[in-house]
RNA sequence: GUGGGCGUAGCUCAGUCGGUAGAGCCCCGGAUUGUGAUUCCGGUCGUCGUGGGUUCAAGUCCCAUCGUCCACCCCA
């Protein structure tokens, strides 16, 4: 045998046995977006590395060292993109869906950065994430966090995870607070750790972040960003916090949250767990005014946020709390040439006659002994048993699987309204 | 990029002081010619991650390398 070819570092099959609580984890998502009225964007996986430098920030780590860059044919720079927000703009201005227009957006779909690997952090990772264009008050704030909110309810997660919110202030705002916090942190360098001295140069709000205790309670002194901001984001998120009470979302201030990414502005939030080790973000997002613009088109107010789906999918599979519908409600299993000949055109009739039944039909011959073992492992709750016997005297043995009920003898014509009444029964 | 743990059957793992490879699950057959899940009997399953070294002898000791997991950095 020659050597086998093996997946990519961190990049992961979804295998049958998880595939399920994923399609009903994106089940469930389309349907919160959909009643939100939000409408679905798909772009390219592959955009021009421009898009990114310029949306991300050229001095981030996603841009310095984590992009899957590449060149093509024409020896145009190419990147897969690292997260959807920079996509999603860039197509909004290209098509002209976001001048003098509001917009309610969704994507969901692969992303693509290159990290160690760890618990729910992989190179290749999914993301659902909504984006909101045109709407610069904190009520579009409220809803898209409601919306996060409902989620969570719809996963029965709810008490598993909670929201902290920030705000960052205008950009002029941010870039005073800035100032100070240099200020006084290169008084007390001689109390920082490696990390946060580099981190002072490179983003000093991410030193904020700091996981060092010491450091931490440095910053006990340090200048609060929330007294640095300017009078309209002080009211906007004054009222964003009031229409969240309102709402009876349970929040916490924390004026040490800031996010990585260069183009936040006024609001930011998190929604975190202790349920899945280091990687505690579980959804985030926040406002981020300035980048429509930035990316070449008109002046634009936006808000949206992102949520890591194989956390999503670790924490639900972990809380045990998804009870999945079968994969199989009915097994056909077939003895001898005359039984499977029928079977066939029988299964298809029955997938005709009972909407929405999952039937599988017993492929491969095998004494009943073995199609029932394979019955029982299809998960289905009812099988039914046709042999020559059956098909001459135009009938199919019914035997419950997962019931005390004893075996049925019934009329080809009536199978479709027994099924039915079952598929009722077990929904 | 940095640090630590782990690589033995398809899966989960045991393997003593260095002495020629084991269990459970899965799968297959039978007890039962046409009745699963329970029980009993039997059977298949190995480049011990890879390469080198030490040794009469290496799954076991040493070195290198690859893979994987967790953590740091960073992020969803």
């Amino acid at each position: 045998m020659s050597k086998q070819i093996q997946a990519i570092r961190g990049m992961n099959d979804c295998l049958p046995e998880q595939s399920g609580l994923w399609q009903w984890v994106e089940q469930t998502i389309r349907e919160v977006v959909k009643s939100y009225g939000y409408q679905e964007i798909r772009t390219p996986i592959v955009e021009s590395t421009e898009l990114f430098k310029r949306s991300i920030g050229e001095v981030t780590d996603i841009v310095e060292k984590e992009m899957y860059t590449f060149e093509d044919r024409n020896g145009d720079s190419l990147t897969l993109r690292p997260e959807g927000t920079a996509s999603c703009v860039r197509a909004g201005n290209e098509h002209g869906l976001l001048y003098n227009q509001q917009q309610r957006l969704w994507y969901m779909g692969p992303m693509f950065r290159h990290e160690r690997p760890q618990k729910g952090r992989y190179r290749q990772f999914h993301q659902f994430g909504v984006e909101t264009f045109g709407l610069p008050g904190p009520d579009i704030d409220v809803e898209v966090i409601l919306m996060t909110a409902r989620l969570w309810q719809k996963f029965g997660m709810a008490d598993k995870v909670s929201l902290e919110i920030n705000s960052l202030g205008s950009s002029e705002a941010r870039a005073n607070y800035r100032d100070a916090l240099v200020a006084f942190l290169s008084q007390h360098a001689e109390q920082l750790d490696e990390d946060s001295k580099r981190r002072m140069t490179t983003n000093p709000l991410r030193v904020l972040d700091s996981k060092n205790p010491e450091v931490q309670v440095l910053l006990k002194d340090a200048p609060d960003l929330l007294d640095y901001l300017d009078e309209e984001s002080k009211q906007h998120f004054e009222l964003l916090c009031e229409r969240l009470t309102q709402a009876g979302i349970q929040y916490r201030v924390n004026s040490r949250l800031v996010r990585g990414l260069d183009y936040y502005n006024r609001t930011v939030f998190e929604w975190v767990t202790d349920a899945l080790g280091a990687q505690g973000t579980v959804c985030a997002g926040g406002r981020y005014d300035g980048l429509v613009e930035q990316l070449g088109g008109k002046g634009t107010p936006a808000v949206g946020f992102a949520m890591g789906l194989e956390r999503l999918v670790l924490l639900l599979e972990s809380l045990q709390l998804v009870q999945l519908p079968p994969e199989v409600h009915v097994y056909l299993s077939l003895l001898g040439e005359k039984a499977e000949a029928f079977g066939l055109t029988l299964a298809e009739s029955l997938r005709d006659a009972v909407p929405g039944i999952k039937l599988q039909t017993h492929c491969g011959g095998g004494n009943l002994k073995k199609q029932m073992k394979r019955a029982d492992k299809s998960g289905a709750g009812i099988a039914l048993v046709i042999g020559e016997q059956e098909v001459d005297a135009g009938v199919a043995g019914v035997k419950y699987l997962r019931e005390d009920k004893p075996q049925l003898q019934v009329s080809i014509e009536q199978l479709p309204s027994l099924l039915s009444d079952e598929l009722k029964q077990n929904h």
